[in-house]
DNA sequence: CTCTGCACCTGAAAGC
DNA sequence: TGCTTTCAGGTGCAGA
């Protein structure tokens, strides 16, 4: 499932696409992925899309938003007539006809447009929230995004003081502390400051921290320039791809000598349940 | 409070 | 070939 830079991709697309157009009907098949009232949504005209972490938030003229969390495999699809553009996790239903097995909502909008939202595995979800609720769940569950200026130094020490025995990958993974980060970036991001998913965050110096700020926002602008990481050999039928998958150098790179030419090569172990890639050679 | 591990789901890819 | 196991871009929560 997408990242900051593949959700950040994902607005992008939807922007051009869906702002202006009105809801005309809601379907789907589970509770679990739609969670509200449709009457709360039909009728009204999309004014906005944004993006906070990797969650999307489609703003609507009544004052409601819809706001979608993809998780592992959520997609969101616009089909404009012949013209089509898709987002999240990629698969054959990038393609495929729609809706099919996997289609948990279908937004139909004016002028002949639709959005649906894919999900195989039903981990994702879509609610119908006001920009009060929404504004306390970014609040509660969600720190600063490492291309803010706030990600700071002083910021991550004062989120490290009270688990200084958390390794430092779970750390930057965690949401409320590095917002947008997931699994790709964070093995990127400590590949590019030379430090070890293993190490104990109380064990990290100054310079340290800031290389890994500076790590961060190096590879997340690697992947929104590059529209996403796509793996596989999907391509939009817009004829778009993510291209970040070409310069990964850790993550899915199991085997492969060190990008660093240390003489390394690039292992596989498991921190806090997430496949983990780094070059234990050089990353200490 | 922190930490660990599993639960949530389904399918593709890798291993035997 | 075909069966089995592992893996998957993410959280959320029970139990220690």
């Amino acid at each position: 499932m997408p990242e900051l830079p593949e959700v950040e991709t994902i607005r992008l697309g939807l922007t051009d696409r869906i702002i202006g157009k009105k809801i005309i009907s809601v379907d789907f098949d589970t509770a679990k992925s739609f969670q509200g009232k449709t009457e709360d949504v039909v009728g009204s005209t999309i004014s906005g899309v944004e993006r906070r972490a990797k969650l999307i938030q489609i703003k609507l003229s009544n004052n409601n938003n819809l706001l979608f969390h993809l998780k592992l495999t959520g997609q969101l699809i616009v089909i404009d007539h012949s013209e089509r553009f898709a987002g999240g996790h990629p698969s054959h239903d990038w393609h495929a006809e729609l809706p099919n097995s996997n289609t948990r909502i279908v937004f139909e909008l004016s002028d002949n447009v639709k959005l649906y939202f894919n999900d195989m595995r039903k981990f994702g979800w879509c609610k119908v929230l006001s920009p009060q609720a929404i504004e306390a769940i970014y609040e509660k569950d969600y720190g600063f995004e490492p291309l803010d200026k706030e990600f700071t130094v002083e910021y991550l020490l004062s989120k490290a003081k009270r688990i200084p025995n958390r390794n430092i990958k779970q750390f930057l993974m965690d949401q409320t502390i590095a917002a947008g980060m997931g699994n790709i970036y964070t093995d990127e991001a400590l590949f590019e400051a030379g430090i070890s998913p293993l190490r104990k965050i109380k064990d990290i110096s100054v310079p340290e921290w800031q290389k890994l700020i500076d790590s961060m926002c190096k590879v997340l602008n690697m992947g929104l320039k590059y529209g996403g990481t796509t793996d596989s050999d999907y391509v939009r039928a817009d004829g778009t791809k993510g291209g970040m998958q070409d310069h990964l150098k850790v993550y899915h790179q199991t085997g492969k000598p060190c990008a660093n030419d240390c003489g390394g090569k690039v292992i596989r172990i498991t921190v806090g349940g997430r496949g983990t890639h780094y070059c234990s050679q050089c990353q200490n």
